[in-house]
DNA sequence: AATGAATGAGTCTTCATTCAT
DNA sequence: AATGAATGAAGACTCATTCAT
């Protein structure tokens, strides 16, 4: 009798780590405890230590592994043959796209690391400046072609035009209710009207 | 023999205050404990108690004390007869330039109060959109002459603005060494530039 | 001009006394902080440090000042040519009509004192046997008269007037309301004619 | 070889528990540090916490578990086909016997708790008033098949037989040496025959 | 792999007491 | 006498981590 295909069970470790998510994005890093996560993910308190060296290593995981596929998809959309601008926006509407689909995960994502400048912030501090690399060599690509002017370094655009992405999600985690999709939709071309097009326009 | 003129001598409250920015900065807020503010203002333990009910008090203080001069400023500037574009350029050179005279202070109000989505930026959320709010105010006074564009909304505008402001700070922290002069000169015009005249200029 | 009589002032350190009385009886002893009796007095902080060693300085001063009353009414009584029942109704007569007179003052030296076996109960241990002491020789008194039986001895039956007493006052203490003088008239009667009377009787 | 029977070893929490009960009674529960139970019982500091929610919540269970079965045993005996004062003489008997097993558990439900107006007293009072409810009710049976007389009401019967236990009791507590066999003995019917035969006889 | 009992370092806070004025 | 700032010891509680099964 053939078995019917199923969806995989996610193994502990996995397990673990969405319960992490959870409780992170609801209690804040320092306010969880690690029983916090064992109850939630519904296995023994051990089990965490048996897959993790300790409660950073958990954020760490959980960091690394959406930061890493950030990084990597800025680079692929620079390798495209496509305005500067678009590239931006491209970038601007998958983060956007990353908060929509697991908003737990960027909330503590951003608020448990890139913003958290004396902890985990320093730590992938190495991490986080990649990502603005990226983005630097986008705009320093603009800036060859003539799409974009030179008034300010690549580097210094990178860097607000990550700020002002960092923003809006900072917005959406203090929101109150859920945010609708014509929000998300407009999110990403108000942040590139914004840095591409400027207040003066 | 005429005594010359001296500094007055500042208060215990006073003193346990700027020991404490000092620590906050230095360790963080979480990482430093009560007897280290005490130790650095060279006073016993219990004082701490005596002017200040809790160790969260403390840094609450710390950064109405400064927080509300800059929505102060903020408002004052709109009063004036000048260019939207010049009052940003007022308010990025005031921010700038509090960081430029305390950048221990500075440090401590952006790290631990605005970007501490979880602690501090929770408790004094209603004062940080107050400060939103009046740059909205100046963005829109802008829109209303004619001299910025509509296609961002006020709110949004203010939220940018803010964005790369702490996102400069926010670098400016991590860095090692100490910041120049001209950075901090220069950091005035590009905030302003990348947000009124945007990339594509 | 003559000076009209007035009432005498009392001075500082009868009102910290009295002052205490209340927040004793309020919050008792170890609740209530040395600046809670400042307060209640409306004099400084120091002031009671001025006129007593320590805080316990204070209860004990309180305890002493009523209790050596209480010793003296008992051995005065026993003096008297009066049947040993009504030298006992005369005593618990005397203890009920402190406790209505002064309901707080009484609180506190039951509860904080005759009470607290592991602090000032064991301090003023030889004030209590003193008052059982003098208890006991007018129960002896009794016996040699043939009044009273001698089934117990003397000091037995003195510590269980005593404990009979001193559960009716705890009991008004825990009590929500205040007590009317119905209850404390009546309370002499049958705390003496259970004592004497028994239950068989 | 046969493995001999052995006593069952205690668990941890029990541990914890026969060790606060020295600790309390040697040094009073506020004198005792928490450092002290755990010492006493030699395990770590932690495990207190972990099987009790806070220092208060270990005398609460201390008290609980032996008042619980003192109640039990006074309704007991009222179900019992005895004369009134039997009842009372063997509820006497067994508080009796109680401190005489376990002197220290007695004292410090004793010193702690019921005599201890301002904190668990209050917080235990329903406990408490649901043994006095529980001795009225002897009584009341003692008075309706007139066996006592009707002088003073159940409840005030109840309240000055229980005053009178616990007054020998603090007697114990406060004694030098350790209570003598025949103390213990003769105690029981000292009590019942003061309460019930009375001084006057 | 899985469990959860056991460990113990770390720190905020309280508050009686002292002291300079 | 009167004030209140200054001192610092003391202790309950938390919780990440380890470890024996």
């Amino acid at each position: 009798m053939a078995a019917r295909p199923r969806a995989p069970v996610p193994d502990k470790r996995r397990i673990i780590l969405d319960a992490a998510v959870k409780v992170f994005a609801r209690q804040g890093f320092t306010q969880c405890r690690v029983a916090d996560i064992a109850d939630e993910a519904g296995v023994a308190y051990g089990l965490v230590y048996h897959y993790f060296r300790s409660k950073d290593a958990v954020l760490d995981t959980l960091f690394l592994e959406r930061w890493e596929v950030m990084v990597e998809v800025i680079g692929q959309v620079d390798q495209q043959d496509l305005p500067a601008r678009e590239k931006l926006r491209y970038v601007a509407g998958f983060i956007d796209d990353s908060y929509r689909h697991d908003p737990d995960l960027m909330k503590v994502i951003i608020v448990e690391v890139t913003r958290a400048a004396n902890s985990f912030g320093r730590t992938h501090m190495p991490d986080i400046q990649r990502a603005y690399g990226r983005l630097a060599t986008i705009v320093e690509g603009g800036m060859r072609t003539g799409e974009f002017r030179t008034a300010v370094t690549p580097a210094f655009a990178a860097m607000a035009f990550y700020g002002v992405i960092e923003q809006v999600l900072t917005q959406w985690i203090f929101a109150e209710g859920p945010i609708g999709d014509e929000e998300f939709d407009r999110a990403k071309d108000l942040i590139v009207e914004t840095v591409c097009g400027g207040l003066n326009g």
